[in-house]
DNA sequence: ACTATATTCAACCAAATGGTTGACCAAGGC
DNA sequence: GCCTTGGTCAACCATTTGGTTGAATATAGT
């Protein structure tokens, strides 16, 4: 009855990432590690609120927190993406939409040796 | 009528793929599409609770119904996905790369649909 | 017209979210 | 030691979610 262990995973991403405030919180982690307080400065809500937002993205594996002195840095675990989007493209081709701009992107990005189908 | 805001959009859609229920609904619309009832047969809820899910899935786009006769068909709606599926591809899957290029063409890709933060 | 089927609606309930404030601990700096 | 800074905890509040049941609506079949 109760749901495996892959499907409450799942269910815990989806969830993290139904939010615009933590969705911003992961993109401001793709730049760079930060301190809870730094985490939290751009938004107008409490450090509470974004403590507890925090909470919620750790629960969900999609980032670690390391405490070094006083200062709680979070850093970005994209590897806990990874399912929830693998299961999402099982739904479609989204590459698609432009893989020809991809390709030429992964190109520049890769360099030389990319491209040899 | 269009979601007017994008970062909703994203909302929605997360927020309905957060239920091992809706996930499992989707799976099975990928098959084929479905009446409701039908939808509803496999799982141990009651069918207005199915009826409620599948509330939420139109809502964030994931699925279309047609009323024909008596019967209200669903079918899937992938593309509702897109924005979402490639959202998260941006932290999965190219970590090794530069980040703000693919930020970049992510940007360029989704236009203003898409647009979070 | 009557009845059965398909689906939603309405009212309710329990639990979770997203936010607040104020108190609380922990670690530095002076 | 004392004060400030970093961060969480606890209690509270409003709203949403995920489920129930029973009534209501719409269409089909006979």
């Amino acid at each position: 009855m109760t749901q495996s262990n892959p499907t409450k995973s799942l269910d815990l991403v989806f969830a993290a990432l139904a939010d615009p405030t933590r969705r911003a919180i992961l993109e401001m982690l793709l730049e760079d590690d930060m301190a809870v307080t730094d985490v939290a400065e751009p938004f107008e809500m409490s450090l509470a609120a974004v403590s507890k937002h925090l909470t919620l993205l750790m629960r969900a594996g999609l980032i670690g927190q390391e405490k070094r002195g006083r200062v709680k840095w979070c850093k970005l675990e994209p590897d806990a993406m990874r399912a929830a989007s693998i299961w999402m493209q099982g739904f479609g081709q989204f590459e698609a939409l432009d893989l020809d701009g991809l390709e030429r992107f992964l190109e520049a990005e890769l360099g030389e040796d990319a491209e040899q189908t």
